[in-house]
DNA sequence: CTCCGAGACGCGTGT
DNA sequence: CGTCTCGGAG
């Protein structure tokens, strides 16, 4: 690994380009940043520190490359993991250039593998309007394959059988290439090899389908192969330490000898190696490509000292690095503040006065984010957020298109499309309820597997009642489709929220009214779709592709497509034609899971997890429930890998703030309905203590009592937060605390409790070779007393009271 | 067939 | 604690 030498860079390259502030789009870049925009067109590898810059290079490199001619919009693709990603990129570019970015390649790899499918159906094998299915419809796929087939589900669980399938899949393995070890896993395959008959039988396609495919159709196929590899000159790939095996392979179908891949990306936040990511393949791009430039971007534009401080010395800690230090110009700023609280629930109201303060203060609510490790911790803090009226906004978790009355409504709609999509049949013959119960659909089934035929064209082979009302079902969607034919997408989508009597159903409902606010929600979505992707009246096939100096002829003599328009548009292969409105916005749902239409625009405190805020960035950071088997992970504790990508997790959640950084746990904590013990997260351990500053007393934490935490919690109301670090760069100050009011009785009864052997449940205590712990649960008398301890390091131990020497730490 | 209540089970991260 | 599944009554 070698790292450019900025100042003889770029060499060679024409007098013109060389002048940074001859160019507007190169001025204000550093040096390095300026060196990775002007790359000659030679395979590059990129390492981005958090912070430093990365979407600007990449959007100004495609602008740069547009601008001084090397290329046409059609001879560049960018390729990025998320939407939100790709959307920004898009926005930027617009910015910068007067570009129609429409008709350019890029996006996801899921949505790029769509458009690409949509344009080679044919040779794919798909039909002409495959649906996609998200994760919900594959799980449930996979429950139906797996009753087809009269196995068990507790041997074969439906989570675990999608995951086998999709992480074969992400290996590039169809049923036949995986190896088989023993009957369990030979049975795996087999349901792989039905639930993809399944799929074809439907004409739907799952996520992992849908790279695969293009995979495979480009590996296959060496003139479609041939064209895409000549048309695209330039192809850049964000994120590379995420892309998985399947990915990379998938990239290097389409990158020919005379591509320039340029792979941006940062070792350290790798933290997608649980579904396939491969580090390495950062490595192998470096070797396999012949990389002649690494361009390290160590220069941090996003957060202050102390939190880089925090960052650098917390990542130092894992080994296996590429090496890299992110440095900042912007002084020390604030320390890194941390907080102890005594239940989850204290903590979130700990949160909720912090926000306030600072939104008192002047600071925006969508500049506030609360990151936790996983979903399930965000409803303490919700129903705190939401007793006390701050507007606030929860990314993943329930999605727009995930929540049921929306999937029921897109189920008629993909029923109206594609009348064999058996997941959607089901989801939608009996809803609203309409005489169709399980008796029959399990006769419908058995029919139509036995025909190898789908449910919609089984329903003849149903007698009685039943099979009447399913007739009778097949001659609504019949009726919806024809009734609806030639209306636009919004005329639609009304029509058959009526006709399928999903209105009337949730305005019966007690509580339908959100949902029927929900269905309204999924109008006003299809209608921005269709603005926003240019469905209008005047809606025109968009501009075959210039190619640029030193481009091929276009491909149209092997009848291969040089138009490509907006993701969801575009035009088939052979025939020209394009997409209907419906069929588009469909695709849209299942690639999009809806960010979440509902509060966008206000000015909301933002909820997630540390995943999803990768690429984030906020004024203010709360990282919540820093504790040993929550953060890290219990499950990702016990191997040195799942440790060290906790380890970067957590990198990525402290360099995601700008100015204020709070780390928070929380000594119990409410999970699978029962109180839990924790421990402090050894993550603690790793952060330099100069950068930080404690809220709450410092190692007198662990089962000092609630009555103790609610005056602390009182004190820091009185400016205690803000003795060290006010004034130094941010001016939020906090106002006068009110005066503290007593400790409640009840609290300071739990506290006296602490009778017998002096310990109590809750009690922290200090053991010489196992270091500090909570006591979890105490039993027996005298002599037989134990205690269970959790010491989070070591686990959970039992000791005998009268042998172990238990310091109680206060 | 539909509705309702009791009981089981889970919560690790995402396109 | 919340959601999903299953069993029995209407």
């Amino acid at each position: 690994m070698h790292v450019q030498d900025p100042s003889d860079f770029p060499p060679g390259l024409p007098p013109a380009m060389a002048l940074p502030d001859d160019n507007p789009l190169l001025r204000g870049l550093n040096p390095e940043q300026y060196a990775a925009v002007t790359l000659p067109p030679q395979a590059s590898l990129i390492l981005a520190g958090a912070g430093s810059g990365k979407t600007r290079v990449l959007t100004t490199r495609i602008a740069w490359l547009l601008q001084t001619g090397q290329i046409s919009p059609g001879g560049v693709m960018a390729v990025t993991f998320t939407n939100k990603a790709s959307k920004e990129m898009l926005t930027r570019l617009g910015a910068m250039l007067p570009v129609n970015v429409r008709g350019m390649w890029i996006g996801t790899f899921h949505g790029l593998c769509n458009r690409f499918l949509r344009a080679h159906w044919k040779q794919a094998n798909l039909p002409q309007s495959f649906q996609i299915l998200d994760n919900g419809d594959t799980l449930s796929a996979v429950k139906r394959v797996i009753k087809g087939m009269n196995l068990d589900e507790e041997r074969f669980v439906p989570k675990q059988v999608h995951w086998f399938i999709a992480g074969s899949k992400e290996d590039g393995l169809r049923p036949n290439d995986v190896v088989v070890h023993d009957g369990q896993s030979q049975k795996m395959v087999e349901i792989y090899q039905a639930y993809q008959d399944q799929c074809e039988r439907e004409g739907v396609v799952d996520f992992a389908e849908l790279m695969l495919r293009t995979y495979e159709l480009m590996r296959d196929d060496p003139l479609l192969r041939e064209h895409y590899q000549r048309r695209f000159r330039h192809i850049l790939v964000d994120e590379f330490q995420d892309t998985n095996k399947l990915q990379y392979a998938w990239l290097k179908m389409f990158a020919g000898p005379q591509t320039a891949v340029m792979a941006v990306g940062d070792d350290d936040q790798s933290i997608y190696a649980f579904r396939g990511a491969q580090v390495g393949n950062m490595a192998d791009f470096e070797r396999e490509f012949r990389v002649q430039h690494v361009i390290k971007l160590e220069r941090n534009y996003r957060s202050f000292g102390n939190i880089l401080d925090a960052a650098n010395h917390l990542i130092g800690h894992n080994s296996r690095r590429l090496g890299k230090n992110l440095r900042t110009e912007a002084g020390p700023g604030e320390p890194v503040r941390v907080q102890e609280s005594a239940s989850d629930f204290n903590e979130a109201q700990w949160i909720l006065e912090e926000l306030q303060q600072l939104h008192r203060a002047g600071m925006h609510r969508r500049e506030m984010a609360i990151l936790y490790r996983s979903n399930a911790q965000s409803r303490v803090i919700e129903s705190a957020l939401f007793n006390a009226s701050i507007p606030y906004r929860v990314y993943g978790g329930l999605r727009f298109f995930e929540r049921a009355e929306v999937k029921h409504a897109l189920a008629y709609l993909r029923l109206i499309e594609n009348c064999n999509d058996d997941t959607s049949y089901l989801r939608v013959v009996n809803f609203p309820t309409r005489g169709i119960g399980a008796r029959t659909l399990e006769q419908l089934q058995d029919a139509a597997r036995q025909s190898g035929r789908s449910l919609w064209q089984s329903v003849g082979a149903v007698g009685g009642k039943g099979g009447a009302n399913l007739v009778a079902f097949n001659a609504l969607v019949d009726s919806m489709r024809n009734e609806t034919h030639g209306l636009t997408l919004r005329e639609i989508i009304e029509h058959m929220l009526q006709r399928s009597g999903l209105i009337d159903f949730y305005r019966t409902e007690k509580e339908g009214a959100d949902r029927i606010e929900n269905l309204e929600e999924l109008v006003t979505a299809a209608e921005a779709f269709v603005t926003q992707e240019g469905f209008g009246k005047d809606a025109i096939a968009l501009p075959v592709d210039e190619h640029g100096p030193g481009q091929i002829a276009d491909g149209s003599a092997a009848g291969l497509p040089n138009a490509v328009a907006a993701v969801d548009m575009t035009p088939d292969a052979e025939t020209g034609e394009i997409m209907s409105p419906l069929a588009a916005f469909l695709t849209h749902a299942a690639l999009e899971a809806g960010d979440n239409q509902a509060q966008a625009g206000q000015d909301a405190v933002q909820l997630m997890t540390v995943h999803s805020a990768k690429g984030l960035e906020f004024d203010a950071v709360f990282i919540t429930g820093l504790e040993e088997g929550l953060f890290p992970h219990e499950n990702a504790m016990s191997d040195a890998d799942g440790l060290e990508e906790e380890r970067r997790l957590m990198y990525v959640a402290i360099t995601r703030a700008r100015q204020r950084l709070y780390l928070s746990f929380s000594q119990t904590r409410m999970l699978h309905g029962q109180t839990k013990y924790h421990v402090k997260s050894r993550f603690f351990d790793e952060l330099p203590e100069t950068a930080l500053k404690w809220l709450t007393p410092r190692n007198q934490g662990f089962g000092s009592g609630f009555a103790r935490d609610y005056q602390a919690a009182w004190q820091r109301g009185s400016g205690l937060n803000s003795v060290v670090g006010a004034g130094r760069s941010s001016g939020w100050n906090p106002p006068a605390a009110p005066a503290m009011p007593p400790v409640p009785a009840s609290m300071q009864a739990s506290a006296a409790k602490a009778a017998g052997h002096g310990l109590r449940v809750g009690q922290g205590v200090f053991h010489t070779k196992f270091g500090e712990g909570v006591i979890v649960t105490l039993e027996g008398k005298g002599e037989d007393a134990r205690a269970q301890v959790n010491f989070g390091r070591h686990g959970p131990k039992w000791l005998a009271l009268s042998v172990a020497k238990l310091t109680p730490v206060d």
